[in-house]
DNA sequence: GCCGTTTTCGGCCCGACTGTTTTCAGTCG
């Protein structure tokens, strides 16, 4: 049982309760609890074992004893009483835009609506409007809604939007009224999925910057627009918030957008404690007097805190942290002296190993390790022995051509279904890092997945596990393995895991390579380039890593070479 | 349902915008 699930039914006991019409604070508390569940970076299992689940933020005697009951039954009575009082069809109407509890409990109750194509045909057939609250703009607002939901049901990757967000930034930037312009919102957090992008500018002048920004040819229509907030869609159908604020409230409204709503909302409760108040426009005495602030650092210290970086403003314990100044020197892009995990044309890449390592000079990076797969995954072309030695020939020759930067031998073995590695430990031991991964037979058991990959880390000349739960974000589910097990196994054996820094992978996960490197176990944060561009990638990656807290010290190619080098060769013995 | 260097009961985060309303509820972030 993964944290996740259980955070997954105490989120969908607060959906059934809200939409039956319980208290909201009730509501939100379950939600609380879900929240914390799903972030809490060790083994719920564990917690529970030690009796001690109360240790989650949110979870106090009532809550404990309903995960427990998950953990020992695999499932939750009252939860199973909930469902049978609403219609499995109902809790989709919550992922409707414009439609909350409210809304869903009404449509339920009074015209008995079971799904979203009842709801559907019911707008469509103007039976909505008669309902008390109800009119023919909320009406039609539902109906656009239904639309929104069935055209984009997904997030979408961060890399997806990343030149779009940066181009109408840049394109605020330029306008002689704006003052200051900044992204904010889960794009700056750098999750690893978006919804929407949140952007905030100071100007003394709104209407004018508002006029401007539904004008850029990026921004395809405007769906509301007050005094200082604007929402618009993208050409590519991304919703984009816009608010303009006064440059003295920059910092302040920066924060409020920048999120997370549970961060903001654990402030503002800090902010209470003190006898203090935080909202948007900055932080306030109980008499009205607003402390001028410059940036967010300024206001964090109002609140007693250091500056929180905003990939950790998730209610994960950054507050706790910031309180006691121990919020850690997160890892940058500039900390990465290499990439260990790049394919060429020799198996599935695009580029030569000329070409991959002549990005890697202007970089600056110190050393690349060529990882091509071996001979099984026949679909990439995989090396055989006799290849990959060729292959090697070929980069010591290089090697004595480039001062600049070192290429590494190396190899990505598949980790076959019984465990054993796709190279026989002759070939393996020659090289300078190896790779292990599971390219095959994804839909084993669980235990029988879990035995293959550390069965795989017990091999001696195995230095890194890369994508280790096969996650395809938003097209395939991680394949089913222990990913718990297979950390404590890493630490055993001294491998290191990937962050694979794919913006469809980013596997570990931040919640899981938190996990890992909280436990002692090294990662390495590679892109697994299989194109000179898709050496880019390796930003991601950072970005996830900074999101699991690591710092330099965590991850292992930002070593310079020698001492990776020396790494390479001892940390399995 | 949770939580406490004011509290073990009575609170629980804050504001913009929309739509349906004549003062506010619902949704969203």
């Amino acid at each position: 049982m993964k944290n996740f699930d259980v955070a997954y039914a105490l989120e969908e006991i607060a959906a059934l309760l809200e939409i039956l019409g319980a208290d909201t604070f009730r509501v939100n508390a379950y939600r609380k609890a879900a929240r914390g569940v799903e972030g809490y970076p060790g083994d719920v299992e564990d917690l529970a074992r030690k009796d001690a689940l109360s240790l989650i933020p949110g979870v106090g005697p009532a809550l404990s004893a309903k995960i427990r009951e998950m953990l020992d039954t695999g499932s939750i009575r009252y939860l199973e009483e909930l469902r049978k009082q609403v219609p499995p069809g109902v809790l989709n109407f919550l992922a409707i835009p414009g439609i909350g509890g409210k809304t869903a409990s009404i449509l339920f109750t009074e015209l008995h609506l079971e799904s979203i194509e009842e709801l559907e045909n019911a707008a469509r057939a103007g039976l909505l409007r008669s309902l008390k609250g109800f009119g023919e703009k909320k009406e039609a607002a539902i109906l656009r809604g239904i639309e929104a939901f069935k055209k984009n049901a997904g997030r979408i990757l961060l890399a997806d939007v990343f030149a779009l967000a940066y181009d109408i930034r840049d394109a605020l930037n330029a306008h002689a009224a704006v003052q200051a312009a900044e992204l904010a919102g889960s794009f700056r957090r750098r999750r690893e999925t978006i919804k929407d992008l949140d952007l905030v500018v100071a100007s003394d002048h709104p209407e004018t910057v508002m006029d401007y920004f539904a004008s850029l040819p990026l921004i395809a229509e405007v769906t509301s627009r007050g005094d200082t907030k604007l929402s618009g869609k993208s050409r590519a159908g991304i919703s984009v918030d816009l608010r303009v604020v006064k440059r003295s409230e920059f910092a302040a409204a920066l924060l409020h957008l920048t999120g997370s709503a549970e961060h903001n909302a654990s402030l503002r409760g800090r902010a209470k404690d003190l006898g203090l108040k935080i909202n948007e426009y900055g932080v306030w005495s109980l008499d009205g007097f607003l402390f001028p602030t410059e940036e967010e650092a300024d206001l964090y210290s109002l609140l007693g805190l250091s500056f929180i970086p905003p990939e950790l403003r998730e209610n994960r314990g950054e507050i706790e942290a910031a309180a006691k100044d121990q919020i850690p020197e997160l890892i940058s892009l500039s900390c990465i002296r290499g990439d260990l995990h790049i394919h060429t044309r020799d198996s599935d890449g695009l580029g030569t190993i000329e070409q991959v390592a002549e990005q890697a000079v202007r970089w600056g990076y110190e050393y690349l390790a060529i990882t091509d797969h071996s001979r099984s995954l026949v679909i990439a072309r995989g090396l055989d022995a006799a290849r990959l030695k060729a292959q090697g020939e070929r980069i010591r020759r290089l090697n004595e051509e480039m001062e600049s930067v070192r290429l590494l031998c190396g190899v990505e073995v598949d980790i076959l279904p019984d465990g054993s590695l796709d190279h026989p430990d002759e070939v393996l031991e020659e090289l300078d890092v190896v790779i292990a991964s599971v390219h095959s037979a994804f839909r084993q058991d669980r235990q029988t997945m879990t035995r293959r990959i550390i069965r795989a880390m017990e091999n001696p000349h195995v230095d890194i596990v890369a994508h280790p739960t096969g996650r395809l974000i938003g097209r395939r589910d991680a394949y089913e393995v222990d990913i718990e097990e297979v950390i404590t196994a890493a630490k055993r054996t001294n491998t290191v895991l990937e962050i694979n820094a794919s913006p469809d992978r980013l596997d570990l996960s931040d919640v899981h390579a938190r996990m890992a490197a909280s436990l002692g176990v090294k990662i390495a944060i590679n892109s697994d380039g299989h194109s000179v561009a898709a050496m880019h990638d390796m930003q991601f990656g950072v970005f996830n890593a900074r999101r699991a807290w690591l710092t330099k010290e965590d991850v292992i190619n930002t070593m310079p070479l020698e001492t990776l080098q020396d790494f390479l060769a001892n940390h399995k013995k």
